[in-house]
DNA sequence: ACCGCCGATGTAAGCGCTTTCATGTCATCA
DNA sequence: TGATGACATGAAAGCGCTTACATCGGCGGT
């Protein structure tokens, strides 16, 4: 174990540059050489020394990214994405979690030390000038991913517009008072579906009583989460406060949101019609509407940004936009429809209405767990 | 950007065995000149040359993962586990994920480079004699998860007897024509719980019908899909069989079967009883029977594991294996109560809050939040 | 005043590889 | 037949870092 190119050299009788020439598909080498060096470094178990590699031709082949709450679905899908694309390519991939905000700087320092990947890829983190600086300063190839800063290429989706299509669709289906429940405000995604949905409120000249938005202070996940989403809609049951309509920054919390309208006895979508963003893999099982964030597209297209970028780190600066796309599920049909439906799960057509009757009123089995 | 430890050495006016050692936190160091260095480290913004690094300390500080089909739902939970308690550490992960079990060995390969990652964690991959004497040849600690052999550390769930419980379970509801749905015949788990199910059978006297096993060929996934779930269960009924019980080697294939049972207008539980395995997030929403693996528990063990052996490579050979938890839920309840329940999917307000909690709280026991 | 010791620092030898440049060997052509 | 390349190979200089080992003051003990 552990032999080194002195080994195969000595053991093929030729010296380490030759071996180091076969070993890199250079053409520049005798049939006969490079068969000898061949069998030489098969029988040896050769296998090269990574870091001296990379050492020596200033390149890793590797891409790092930097993703915070890794524990969100959404990110797990994302990363799915990534790995898609990334197979193909020689790159690999070393994934830098942080399970808060605040873990990013450290993690994105690690991410930054030179010889460990010639490039990264920054998730959902809020950029300000000096972390900007400080990524221009490494001279790495960075691209952002959810988040956008105007020096830096980024891909994001169009969170403002995501925003405004969500409210527009609750509009549409005739809710009247409509909640958001967004993350923590701090995050700039949420920032931006609220700001689209403030703008539509706006246009449709449609009351927005205080207190309709609830947002989550939990570091954890950032607000991200199914509790957080239901600890919003619990807490505006509390004041008294009941909506027709919720659109929530995220289908993990809008999860939560439904599970807390039914736990008070309130039902979706006949009382309370809800949508989420991301379209995570759950919604499609749930039922739930939303915004679909492009998962698939947002990561090849990072990818290929920041390879780009690795090729040839003069080309100008590049921001991709996509947008969203609006899915239609069953927490968003008309009362009439509901009844149709029947159904809360669209992935089960054969259920009949007289059980989802039955399954409203009646109480399920305690879980004893 | 780029400036080395003689940038630093120079700025500071010491050598650079001394910056080294400052960079290092050894203590071997004044007072004074700890502080010039720090301070023209910061001023240059030097980041450490993590190859060169490593190469001079012969330690990487990263685990490779290698890990098949991590589209895969079941994975990307993992490696959430996996994640949670490596941030912990100063350890960093490289994911070398492979889409068919072919790919693995050509991901095996990379990951074995030295240099590169100080241990190897060898997701669910068949071990044959070959592999194995790569493995050891390689002289990288690695540590199976989810496969086993003898000579190698393992994690893993006790498939054989999850595949018991499923099928015992089954019959507990009085189902009397159990089909198995499995995936290729390749993957061990797979064999490993169709063993427990034929021996439960066995037992119990069950007459097991022709053609009531099902695998799939699939080298995608290896078969553990939703649509070759849904393609076994259509070539049942295409040959007009009908089970009163399915046990699915895993829950995404088990959606693919209620899919399938759906379309052909059946119903689940009250015509046909479902039963998964692994607990992906998907199932709980869905309300759908499964044995759940310890994935937090598998995760962190093997980690354990592994830097155990990192430490110290001459440690015995250690196997864990884990007892998978029956998770009743909808798609097994009986006649009677499945009429009462209604609904398919537990997500629905019968169902006690409890588990979702438990749930969403974390990814396990253990966790400190 | 001398010896020995200790703590702080410098010197230099690698770690295992890539790559430039120099060298040597032939076949080729005038 | 000797000059001329074309081609295969070797020698050696790094890549940026860690770490023995050597060095150098200054100190207390005698």
């Amino acid at each position: 174990m552990g032999s080194t190119i002195y080994d195969i050299a000595r053991k093929a009788g030729v010296s380490i540059a030759t071996v180091s020439r076969v070993l890199n598909e250079s053409d520049r080498v005798s049939a006969d050489t490079r068969l000898a060096v061949l069998n030489a470094a098969e029988s040896l178990g050769y296998h090269p020394h990574t870091s001296a590699r990379n050492l020596a031709r200033r390149k890793s082949d590797v891409v790092s990214a930097v993703i915070p709450m890794m524990t969100n679905l959404f990110f797990t899908e994302v990363l799915r994405g990534l790995q898609d694309r990334l197979v193909e390519s020689d790159y690999q991939l070393i994934v830098h979690s942080a399970r808060t905000l605040d873990e990013v700087d450290s993690q994105l320092e690690r991410a930054l030390n030179r010889g460990q990947s010639d490039g990264v890829l920054l998730f959902s983190s809020p950029i300000e000038n000096g972390r900007a600086r400080q990524l221009a300063q490494s001279g790495l190839p960075v691209v952002l991913v959810d988040s956008f800063h105007p020096d830096l290429d980024s891909v994001t989706t169009d969170n403002r517009l995501g925003g405004e299509m969500a409210t527009q669709h609750l509009i549409d289906l005739g809710c009247k008072r409509i909640a958001l429940v967004m993350a923590n405000p701090k995050s700039r995604p949420s920032v931006d579906r609220r700001d689209g949905f403030l703008r539509i409120m706006k246009t449709a000249g449609l009351e927005l009583p205080p207190d309709f938005i609830v947002s989550s202070e939990d570091p954890l996940h950032h607000g991200y989460s199914e509790i957080s989403g239901r600890q919003a809609m619990e807490s505006l049951f509390k004041r008294g406060k009941v909506p027709d309509g919720v659109f929530a920054t995220s289908d993990v919390q809008a999860l939560g949101v439904i599970r807390a309208i039914q736990d008070a006895g309130l039902r979706v979508p006949d009382d309370i019609r809800v949508i989420g963003f991301d379209d995570i893999v759950v919604s499609r099982y749930v039922g739930l509407s939303t915004l679909r964030q492009p998962r698939y597209e947002i990561g090849s297209t990072a990818i290929d940004k920041l390879m780009a970028r690795i090729d040839q780190s003069s080309r100008p600066v590049s921001h991709t936009l996509f947008v969203p796309h609006l899915i239609e599920r069953h927490t968003t049909t008309r009362s009439g429809a509901a009844a149709i439906l029947g159904s809360f799960n669209e992935f089960l057509p054969g259920v009949t209405t007289a059980e989802v009757q039955a399954d409203v009123s009646g109480n399920g089995p305690g879980k004893a767990r």
